[in-house]
DNA sequence: CTGTTAGCGCCTTCAA
DNA sequence: TTGAAGGCGCTAACAG
């Protein structure tokens, strides 16, 4: 062994086995017009060398990489977390792999990412982009084949979506039910899809609601948001919080309960998403569950639809399951 | 527009631009050694053109891909998310992409994955591999350049890790200063390496403190063994549990507190590795700050050294931090 | 400084 | 059924 050997290419396997090296091919890839017997020798020449074919030298040859990138705005979000492993498994079962770029949260590297990205996949799935609905649609053809998860109906892409809405009707709804009148919603990010879904869903119950009044008050999307909304919320005189996010509620639930105020006792509080450590607070919390792993497993089933050349689904909904738990309670009188 | 038009290739730019397609390329990757006015009119016709060239033909030509694959347990702990996530975002400022693979604990298929996706990729990042000593020592060779977290050092490799030794046996000196003396330790994946290195901190300590009992029970990785561990720590009469981390200390604090059992009044508990809920359970968890995120980082650094032909340091070691909380307190008398 | 000519490793018509 | 030849889109000698 003198020199290193460079990975065995067609033309070596060719060699040992005596055959040509469209033969090679041929046998490699089961194409069934080989002679048995020749496919023997070439699988038996192949392994002996410990050949596989190079998958970039395939990829430029047949204009496919077996890989879809997946842009999200946030790793360590733990619902883009479930959606990313649900995603991950579903495409690796079907034989895929999966290239992450996670944006940061920024609108324009979200746009850069997925450009790129797509030169070197075939196709790529958007994580709750944030950007405006004018530059996806504007976006989404140069992509194609595309999926979308948790924005609005796209002509010509499918998206699959949590309907918010729903949901958090749901929610409202419970909350109402113990008695509570006052509520008070913390938005998340104003322009966003699941924003205005949530708030049609308040429109939907205050019409439907003798007597309820929902105030919103600006958060955000994360823990910090929670803590930091604890005094306007104890200033709005609610006795019900809706919280974007379980992220947002627990942030919440930490502050009040630092400040000594009884969940649910004089307040209660209701997340959204039910993330995995969402039922160990204390108390445990009240929120509407997000299938995360199947809507990502359900987005590469759109994308392996497309890349399958059958007609895609347009939009797939999964409706929140209400997860009533200790962190809301009767309205207090 | 009758047909849809296939992307623009370099010949395309290049005759729009009146020159060869070497020029074209030249201009297009920075080669000083073209005309000014050229590039000038290369640069046009490219942007004109919306010309992008095509990665895939280039990671043929040049044999790198400019991406790298990360190899991960498992998705679904936050560890592993915050890993994937610190290296993503270096490898991302590197201008580098990541092929994510979630093995889903199967030691065979974390093997496969390593060795398929390497093909595709100029390295593979295995993230706390499952694999044995032996399986991980000749694996390594055929996927240079590769690096690996959380394991012994290795020959030719780096190794980027967490000292568990050392962070365990801050935690224990911590509960041995709360006077406790009879802890039960909740042992992991009992072959791993991070569980020796506990097991080495544990007889360290027990060696170095006149009355210490450490008796260690047979656990796992997740919340749910950490309350099927409920009983035997009851039964062990342990006055403080070390758990393998901080899942496993979560699911155990949450089935004692369901018993009625006082936390850290009648038993003290303790986590490992600080995940971001760590600081939200009733009481907030006492554990050991592990830097996912930076050891990601890290890792991405030894890749990035070997792939720009430098020397790699062998072995990154990152101390965990004690972080003291709530849920130690002193031994019962 | 620029154009021409070979490939990178593989798949796939096209003949035989 | 098999082999020969021509690309996929780009880069890198090698001349001019």
């Amino acid at each position: 062994m003198t020199r290193a050997s460079p990975r065995p290419g067609i033309t070596d396997v060719a060699r040992l086995a005596g055959v040509s090296l469209s033969t090679v091919s041929r046998a490699m890839n089961g194409n069934p017009t080989v002679d048995p017997s020749l496919v023997e020798r070439v699988r038996a020449a192949a392994s002996e060398l410990g050949y596989t074919a190079n998958p970039v030298a395939r990829s430029l040859v047949l204009g496919r990489t077996q890989t879809v990138a997946v842009v999200i705005p946030d790793l360590a979000n733990p619902t883009f977390q479930a959606i990313l492993r649900g995603l991950s498994r579903a495409a690796a079962a079907d034989g895929f792999h999966i290239l992450v770029a996670d944006s940061a949260e920024d609108h324009a590297e979200e746009l850069a990412l997925a450009r790129t990205t797509r030169l070197r996949t075939d196709g790529v799935i958007l994580c709750a982009p944030r950007m405006s609905e004018e530059q996806l649609r504007a976006l989404l053809p140069e992509l194609s084949p595309a999926v979308v998860i948790n924005r609005d109906p796209q002509p010509e892409t499918p998206v699959v979506a949590a309907d918010y809405r729903a949901g958090l009707r749901m929610l409202i709804d419970h909350v109402v039910g113990l008695g509570h009148r006052r509520l008070a919603y913390l938005a998340g990010a104003p322009r966003s899809v699941s924003n205005r879904a949530r708030r049609d869903a308040i429109a939907e119950a205050v019409a439907a609601t003798d007597g309820l009044v929902v105030e919103e008050l600006a958060a955000g999307v994360d823990f910090d948001s929670g803590t930091a909304a604890a005094d306007p919320v104890l200033a709005s005189g609610a006795t019900a919080v809706l919280a974007f996010n379980d992220l947002v509620a627990m942030g919440l639930l930490s502050a009040l309960t630092a400040r000594g105020a009884d969940v649910p006792g004089r307040i209660s509080i209701a997340g959204f998403d039910d993330i995995p450590f969402a039922a160990y607070t204390t108390p445990p919390l009240t929120t509407a569950a997000v299938p995360a792993a199947e809507i990502g497993a359900s987005a590469w089933r759109a994308m392996h639809d497309q890349l399958s050349g059958e007609a895609p689904t347009e939009m797939r909904t999964f409706v929140p399951s209400l997860i009533a738990r200790g962190s809301t309670g009767d309205a207090p009188e």
